[in-house]
DNA sequence: TAAAAATAGTTTGTATAGAAACTATTTTTT
DNA sequence: AAAAAATAGTTTCTATACAAACTATTTTTA
């Protein structure tokens, strides 16, 4: 199946780019417009989030790291903020005294209570005018995108090619 | 809404939020890293490029705002930190004293030559490993994710419904 | 056991990004 | 012509996000 299109795929990496950006946009509004109405941005409620599942609801600061996959010191920041508002507190370091402990407060949790709505409402109700399909191909492009965006060295990186790279 | 499907749908729309971050992520650190190889960032390279295209190499505040589809504060750090390294020009107001011309530099033009490179190449690169059809698909995934997140008034918006978005 | 290395977090500095408030103009209404 | 509204940019504030440098602790190695 070959795409010799003539000019369909003219189409190419600088659009893409610029595609990836205006989704990235429109994923930042979200979540100002949900931090604008709930008092917290997305990534603070990802993190609260995952302490209410956590047993005993706390987490190391590393172990929200990982789990948001962000940089320490972002985390540190997120952390501070939900501090600052009495939805998260620190917990006294114990045996290994390098390891921080955060857990999720009542305040925080009850918040939570209001806002699963949050994560979801918008971004899912237009999601279900998408048909099931579309989703999947949606699911199978970002997978493809996120593949190929964190293969690292690309001396090594797979090829999936024959008579590919044709690519002006 | 009824998810009684078996599971491989079970990928939602939480997913589809946490992959978007992903990307942002990878698009995010791919923008350091050449702003790190280059001393300019990708915004900046976007905008300094725009300006190279332009009749008289010069744009407005609000063309670059249009163009890059950001808010005009933004612009202003863009453009500020541009100037300061003295890549851009703002140049004095004319007819409209409200409007502010902005202009590349002998020495942006120069910086621009060196890095055609830098947004291509890494993704470039990246992209190529991966075979049309994989691509086309992905161009289609993004223009349907595109709309329905610029979609914004979600009574007004249309419903796709089972068979009609073959799109491909 | 003392030195070196690794690990966990924080601090500092920088860029992107937007909202809100503000200034300065220009255009439109009244 | 004066008042009101719109437009163009800037400033200030806040959040995300990362890197680099740093502190404190723990583990490994010599």
């Amino acid at each position: 199946m070959n795409d010799q299109k003539t000019g369909a795929v003219s189409m190419d990496y600088t659009d893409i780019l610029t595609k990836i950006r205006r989704i990235i946009r429109s994923v930042n509004l979200e979540s100002k417009r949900i931090e604008k109405e709930y008092g917290i941005s997305i990534p603070q409620l990802l993190a609260l989030n995952y302490l209410k599942t956590r047993n005993n609801f706390q987490a190391s600061h590393k172990e929200i790291k990982d789990y948001l996959q962000l940089n320490a010191s972002t985390i540190t920041g997120i952390i501070s903020r939900l501090e600052k508002k009495g939805l998260v507190a620190r917990l006294p370091k114990q045996n290994d005294r390098r390891v921080g402990m955060i857990t999720i407060t009542a305040r925080g949790a009850e918040l939570l209570g209001k806002t699963p709505a949050a994560l979801h409402e918008r971004l899912s109700i237009k999601l279900q005018t998408v048909a099931p399909e579309q989703l999947q191909k949606l699911q199978d492009s970002f997978d493809t995108i996120i593949n190929f965006l964190e293969i690292e060295d690309l001396e090594a990186a797979p090829i999936f090619t024959d008579e590919v790279n044709e690519v002006k």
